[in-house]
DNA sequence: CTAAGAGCTAGAGCGTTGTCTAGGTCAAGG
DNA sequence: CCTTGACCTAGACAACGCTCTAGCTCTTAG
């Protein structure tokens, strides 16, 4: 049988494969307390991950995907383990991680911005022939 | 007299504060050859800089705050230096980043509708009185 | 002239985020 | 049984992008 840990649970392996994550980062999000829980361990001392921890670990890549330090998901993780009650610190939590995603798209828009416009006088410089150097006078 | 290097060009402090880098920054970026042309030192042996070269770093903040790593820049760079007859290398570098930054922009929109959406979960559950887990059945 | 504050070089050190290795152990098909 | 491939732990190593240190020199105001 090739299909993982036949009942018990999903094996690192089946985990990796469905987040995408490697084998390496995922025991190491385990030793850096990222998970919700402890991951339950096979008589024979083999991680046992159910189909929530994948949810959770695929939420995680959004987090990373978007910037969150693993330092914050690692908080945000401890306050979910330490149960129900801290709501509003995960909120606040949150509501900062969205202002610094929305403040990290606004900063892209206006250096996409500068880019582009870069772009646009080495498009003509080259249309027109390479001959003034779009360095050096005023190129900037 | 504090304001620098009297009349042969900016000094590396001049610099770092009209730039926002670090004086080791910018000896940084010199050693690994950010620039597009070798800074000129005064008899005493310190580099003196002039304000094409502050435009450039202005211009490499950008490339470095819109996430190009440090070796793009130094492709780039490298390109200019070379000289005129390029120009389509430096566009294609150009369009290239442009194409990398519209795509991460695109990945953090995504990524920040799905942390709104964990926002307002959490704000309707710390409205409601905090009682069912945001965590844990279906929380996700 | 002198003292303080900038600058210089070479190179070590660091935070972050993993990856890889060594040296075994476990599980399951044949 | 036995072989093969997945897993285990602990810890070394790595890439990136600076930052800091040590030890010395330059510059300049007073």
């Amino acid at each position: 049988m090739l299909g993982g840990m036949a009942k018990n649970g999903l094996s690192i392996g089946e985990v990796a494969e469905s987040t995408g994550l490697s084998v390496h980062a995922l025991r190491f999000f385990e030793r850096e307390n990222l998970f919700l829980r402890e991951i339950p361990r096979t008589a024979g001392g083999q991680r046992a991950y159910d189909p929530a921890d994948v949810d959770w670990l695929v939420l995680c890549n959004r987090f990373r995907d978007s910037g969150m330090p693993i330092a914050t998901i690692k908080e945000f993780a401890g306050l979910v383990r330490s149960g129900p009650g801290n709501e509003r610190e995960r909120l606040a939590l949150l509501e900062e991680h969205e202002r610094a995603v929305e403040a990290r798209i606004a900063a892209l828009h206006e250096n996409l911005g500068i880019i582009r416009g870069k772009v646009t006088a080495y498009r003509e410089h080259v249309r027109d022939g390479t001959a003034a150097g779009v360095w050096a006078p005023s190129g900037n």
